[in-house]
RNA sequence: CGGGGCAUAGCGCAGUUUGGUUAGCGCGCACGGUUUGGGUCCGUGAGGUCGGCGGUUCAAAUCCGCCUGCCCCGACCA
């Protein structure tokens, strides 16, 4: 078979680069470090959006929109937060032809003009808790980007609530962790490991910032949702208070939430091989796809009746498309669908017809081995296990490979080469300089310190201190 | 912002070293035919300010200068 993506053992980055494009997930934009997200793309995110917003209303939150100009003023409130993005801020100085009188920041995050509003909207304890979740773009002015990954311009869904008590904030940046835990698995077949940012790399402003990481197949570790305790630092900042049941005056404790267009890339990197993309089922924007296929042309219209039938018989169960393109062999259409990583292809060809049956391909299990043979009457009951079958077998894969990644490791120069190949759990005690001199040297960074003391304590990899704090060290997008 | 690479048809490239008449090739695209169980085949055709500006020259895709953009590596980051 000839070459159509670079093979991921010989440059993963290329691969990832080529697939984003052929598989018509997005496109380079005109504008440096942005980009178009093509219709394929944006179904994927669409589903990624649906199945989060499902959570997040079920967990109680409701959706609302914030404008995307902040005042500059604003992101100075917060010591930590403005010295956080001060640098990578888009700033609008002009409108409508004239200079501003005060420049206008393009969102990077919308903590500081939430935070306003909601001084004016909370007095009470009544009032609370406020739990508001908006779907937006935000802008970073990054240096240095990639599709999906990192880009100017993103999109993104931002909780931000706030409570009366400062457990109940710290149970509502769980509970999201959580959703964010359970979404990743259960509807991408990501394994993550969920865990608490370091002081070094916690969100600027949060007093915790809690994470969920995922091992992409060049064994790197991608964060792929954040959840911040941000305790009273920007009630006090916006001054956001409430008269308690003994009519005094506090402060409220704030939580904030992402999941942004790089979870895209998660899926694509983790779940991705060497014939294009691999699609978790449940996220898939096709889940079924059908091929016809016909020898001659007297045979072509029986093969597009039953085709037809099928794609009758199945849309509204699954996500299903009937390929009727014209002048393409079945071998390029397989080769096509493979490439967007639609889960299961069912093939219906003459053969099939005679036998009262189809064939029905698995996109995670490639080649003949992957394909059986389908008797029509088991058609519904089939596809619908069978993408069952594929989101667990696409789930198990990936923790397979983090798991054979994961290496428990006692020295530091056990740590140095552990990071060349994947996770490092370590025994951690350092503080951020060691962080700093762990990355000066491997390139791996702190990806997240694990809720679950060690079973047997023992010395830092690091530092040499007790501890039973376990860390997970790995070099990251 | 530092280091490296690239810029020629929609995409991928050759041509640039050593300047020379009409800038080629593959894929894709359009049309006609043929075909279709793992990237069909044949024919016809459309498509180019050779990234931009300036310079050298009788003559520039080719040599020189400046600029711009993109990709990769690093610092920064969801």
């Amino acid at each position: 078979m000839a070459e159509f993506l670079t093979p991921q053992h010989e440059d993963f980055s290329k691969w990832y680069n080529e697939i984003v494009l052929k598989a018509d997930l997005a496109d380079y934009s005109p504008v440096r470090g942005c980009m178009v997200i093509k219709p394929y793309g944006y179904t994927l995110w669409e589903r990624i959006r649906e199945e989060l917003d499902r959570r997040f209303k079920a967990t109680g939150h409701v959706n609302a929109y914030f404008p995307l100009f902040i005042p500059q003023s604003f992101l100075s409130k917060e010591a930590e937060h403005v010295e956080g993005f001060a640098p990578e801020l888009a700033v609008v100085t002009h409108g409508g032809g004239k200079k501003l009188d005060e420049p206008l920041v393009v969102r990077p995050t919308s903590e500081t003009i939430i935070g306003h509003m909601y001084a004016k909207w909370i007095q009470s304890y009544r009032d609370l808790p406020v739990l508001i979740n908006q779907w937006a773009n935000v802008v970073r002015w990054e240096m240095r980007t990639r599709l999906f990954l990192r880009t100017t311009e993103f999109l993104w869904q931002e909780g931000h609530t706030a409570h009366a008590t400062s457990d109940e904030a710290m149970e509502e940046t769980m509970r999201m962790l959580n959703v964010y835990t359970d979404f990743a698995v259960n509807e991408g077949a990501l394994p993550v490991i969920p865990g608490r940012k370091s002081e070094k790399e916690k969100f600027a402003g949060a007093v915790a910032t809690y994470t969920i990481e995922a091992m992409m197949k060049d064994t790197k570790a991608l964060q792929a949702g954040t959840s911040h305790y941000l305790g009273q630092n920007f009630a006090k900042a916006f001054d956001i208070q409430y008269l308690d049941e003994n009519n005094e005056l506090q402060y409220v404790w704030t939580t904030s939430w992402g999941v942004s267009t790089r979870m895209v890339g998660a899926i694509v990197m983790a779940h991705g091989d060497d014939h294009g993309l691999v699609l978790p089922p449940r996220l898939a924007p096709i889940q079924v796809v059908i091929v016809p296929i016909w020898r001659k042309n007297k045979e072509k219209a029986a093969v597009l009746a039953a085709a037809r039938n099928i794609e009758a018989r199945l849309r509204g169960l699954v996500r299903v498309k009937l390929d009727e393109r014209e002048g393409l062999s079945p071998g390029w259409k397989f080769n096509d669908w493979e490439m967007r990583g639609v889960p299961l292809r069912v093939e219906l060809g003459p053969r099939d017809i005679e036998r009262e049956q189809v064939m029905i391909a698995r996109r995670d299990i490639p080649g003949r081995e992957g394909k059986v043979s389908v008797p029509l009457t088991a058609l519904e009951t089939t596809v619908q296990t069978l993408l069952d079958t594929v989101h667990q077998a696409l789930y198990q894969k990936a923790l397979d490979f983090r798991e054979s990644h994961t290496y428990d490791v006692k020295t530091y120069d056990e740590l140095k080469e552990a990071v060349q190949h994947g996770f490092a759990r370590v025994l951690w005690a350092g503080d951020g300089e060691d962080e700093e001199a762990v990355k000066a040297e491997t390139k791996a960074t702190l990806r997240c310190l694990l809720a679950e003391p060690a079973e047997t304590p023992g010395k830092c990899v690091y530092t040499g201190r007790p501890t039973d704090q376990v860390a997970i060290f790995a070099r990251a997008y």
